[in-house]
DNA sequence: GTCTATAGCGGGATAGAC
DNA sequence: GTCTATCCCGCTATAGAC
């Protein structure tokens, strides 16, 4: 809808990628249009058919470009050598503020999620190639045996971790329409949530 | 693609609003077609416009019909008249016993958000006025005040628990592909989340 | 109420000049 | 590489017979 990119000097590839990112994330793959993210890119649908055959092979490109951005992420604090207890505050605080910065990616992925599974799941193994979930596993053993927490399964926990931390702002139209915030007392609301959750999760292990 | 309702003694505008409800579900209002939905009711397009005039009218009857199925099972448990603490596994099983008996719903919900937020925020709003909020924020309070539970912010322990069962349900198709699950190992994790989350936050507000 | 047939157009994709 | 012009299919929606 807006010209972003005039006289930028970005590549016309990025250009598109950026544009295209923008448009997908907002619309989703069905709801986006060629013409929109072409104009968006100040360029015209014939030149994006030039760069990316079709509307399908740009998605993707999108796609695995987000799905790459949000795994160090998810990634970084997970395996970290720090103690359990401490890795707790670390990981929301490090997610909920690449959430933040990237607001529309948890949708994203959710929404295009039942069109095409096989794209994310093939995105996500990524993560488990790195090892990040063994090393996670073990350390929550660990902290287990030395008596630091409660037994509790791995598995369930990164869930946990995970669901308290996307899901509030997958629902931010919802929790602002309900709650009647407007934008400020909502970022201010997650802000407060960064502390509340750790100490939540932290006050369940012990 | 599957007849399914050919001789039932259902009316034809249920037959619509029952294949509309599976096909829209599934598609999402962008990428569910008027012509599927005829299949699906064993009827022709043109009979789909006689019932609701276009597409977006025969969406929205979906939808809110399934906001309204959605919001009793919400409220049911929340503004029961159990003390706090034996509240949040009823909240816990009658919540995801709903998610699994309609486990399109909330993916289908968090989808269309983006897509028409006023829509879904008016749907919400009926649980706002059945004033079970309120009853819960009291119910929290006074078990705060006879020292049953750590002092908590009810708002966020709403979060948290809508969180904690939604999630995984959304992230469905994630979670088996990673952790390399079929639909059976998948549904046994559900069941065992039940109790292990209910655990999860007693064990933190305590 | 239910059907067949078709209008009408939005939008992805391509041809071809520059 | 970038443009204008256009094709053509898919899909919503409607006309009109029964």
């Amino acid at each position: 809808m807006v010209k972003k990119d005039e006289g930028s000097s970005e590549s016309t590839q990025e250009k598109i990628l950026n544009s295209a990112r923008v448009v997908f994330m907002a619309k989703g793959m069905d709801g986006a249009r060629m013409q929109e993210i072409a104009d968006h890119a100040g360029i015209n649908k014939a030149l994006l058919h030039y760069y990316f055959r079709d509307k399908e092979t740009l998605f993707k490109a999108v796609f695995s470009q987000t799905i790459l951005k949000l795994i160090p992420a998810l990634s970084e604090v997970l395996s970290s050598d720090k103690p359990l207890l401490e890795k707790i505050p670390d990981f929301f605080s490090v997610h909920m503020k690449f959430i933040q910065e990237n607001p529309m990616v948890p949708q994203f992925v959710i929404s295009e999620m039942s069109r095409n599974p096989g794209l994310v799941i093939t995105g996500f193994m990524a993560i488990k190639h790195g090892g990040v979930f063994e090393k996670f596993n073990k350390a929550v053993q660990e902290s287990v045996e030395r008596g630091e927490i409660k037994p509790v399964d791995p598995t369930q926990l990164i869930l946990n971790l995970v669901s308290l931390s996307i899901f509030p702002f997958v629902a931010k139209p919802i929790l602002k329409g309900f709650f009647n915030m407007d934008e400020s007392q909502y970022g201010q609301m997650m802000e407060e949530r960064k502390k509340v959750v750790s100490q939540f999760v932290i006050n369940a292990l012990k």
